[in-house]
DNA sequence: AGTTTTGGTGAAGATTGTGTGAAGATGGTT
DNA sequence: AACCATCTTCACACAATCTTCACCAAAACT
């Protein structure tokens, strides 16, 4: 599922994004001011930012230059006014992905979001790896070698191998595995991480692919 | 030159759709309902079907099955509101290959259709393996051997020897078998795929050819 | 160094999915 | 109606997998 953060400091207006994305099988995270989204980015996974400008504490522009200083996250703004115009402009030159303008059109939301979105699926970096996924058979070469997974460990790694060098947190991963709500706990991606590496190591014992992020996650190294 | 049948009934959207196809060097052939696009499949040589999901004849989820039925032609999905997201949902499990949200933009419009087709070109070609099917005898040799298999075995193993090598969910397997919505039960796969193998060890008792994928489906192994 | 927190490990439940045989339901044919 | 082939359902056993737990090791914090 994809993750998507919204900023925004009209809550009426953030909860109706929020419920016009979840049916649309978003996941979302709200947040009505600029530093609990940025400190919310750096420990978790999120796919996309919707960003008012007008926040209470820092301005769209300064939350969105902190996001490019770390990221090529895509952030779709959200524009309350007319006058605001020259602003945005400011912030497309800044790396913003797109802009709607307010009032809001449900469809639209979900129609600039999907367009990110997918705008970014179809365009993978060819950047090659020691893995290959072969989701027809839902099998994994490691080495041109099949690696044998179970059902979770398949899920967990093929998305650590579609989305490596970042760290995933525990609470991502879990819900990477399950189709409805389950609450299990996250110490289960312990377990889960240990066999995908057991299975690792069987075909290569020399390197650690999947780095601990102590108090994070983990990662995928390639 | 490749060819994309519209089954759309507005007559201003699919005229739009087909213009920017044909500037795009597709040819299109139009339909504003679904029986005269099946029968229109019969017999030309379809490359990709764009498929409203409201039409005022059948529902694109009939369109659909009685398209899979047949071929594995690629189907993207036009869906005209929100609340037709749980139909798209169920069409995306029948194997539609893709879907669009109304209103359409043109450059997603031509995205989508290269995406499928570049995807199509990919695909593996029918490999020869110890199978052999005779569509017209409604039989299937298996190393020169007779099978001799009920209409849904039949149904089912053809299938899998058309496609080998990938996942197919039981879901999808049912379907196959039906002409029409038909509410069985998908475990009633497992008993198919039992007589199936069963029939397969009487020549060939040593190897697996069909391969069990937990909580997904089954593949044909060659 | 000692304490606290977090992650690794192996094994023991708990849970879920699949294989199996047989019985029941369905539909067509005589 | 009775038969037949076939499709579907069911109950159970078994296997694979997921989750939890207890314990130890490693790291971070005083």
């Amino acid at each position: 599922m994809q993750h998507i953060l919204i900023v925004e400091d009209d809550r009426t207006i953030a909860e109706s994004i929020a419920f016009i994305l979840e049916k649309d099988s978003f996941s979302c995270q709200w947040f009505d001011n600029g530093h609990g989204a940025l400190d919310y980015l750096e420990n978790n996974n999120v796919d996309l930012m919707l960003l008012d400008v007008g926040l209470p504490d820092i301005s769209g522009f300064d939350v969105l230059r902190k996001v490019r200083a770390k990221s090529e996250l895509p952030v779709v703004i959200i524009s309350a006014r007319d006058d605001e115009a020259d602003q945005v402009l400011g912030l497309e030159g800044l790396g913003a992905n797109g802009y709607i303008t307010k009032p809001l059109s449900p469809r639209l939301v979900v129609a600039h979001v999907r367009a990110q979105l997918r705008h970014l699926r179809t365009e993978p970096k060819p950047q090659q790896s020691e893995f290959s996924i072969n989701e027809a058979m839902q099998k994994i070469l490691f080495f041109e070698q099949e690696l044998v997974l179970t059902p979770a460990e398949f899920k967990i790694l093929s998305h650590l191998v579609k989305h490596p060098n970042r760290v995933h947190s525990r609470e991502y991963l879990l819900s990477i595995i399950w189709d409805r709500p389950h609450g299990s706990d996250v110490k289960t991606i312990n377990t889960h991480i240990k066999s995908i590496r057991k299975r690792l190591h069987e075909i290569d014992d020399k390197n650690e692919y999947i780095e601990t992020h102590r108090g994070i996650g983990y990662s995928l190294i390639v």
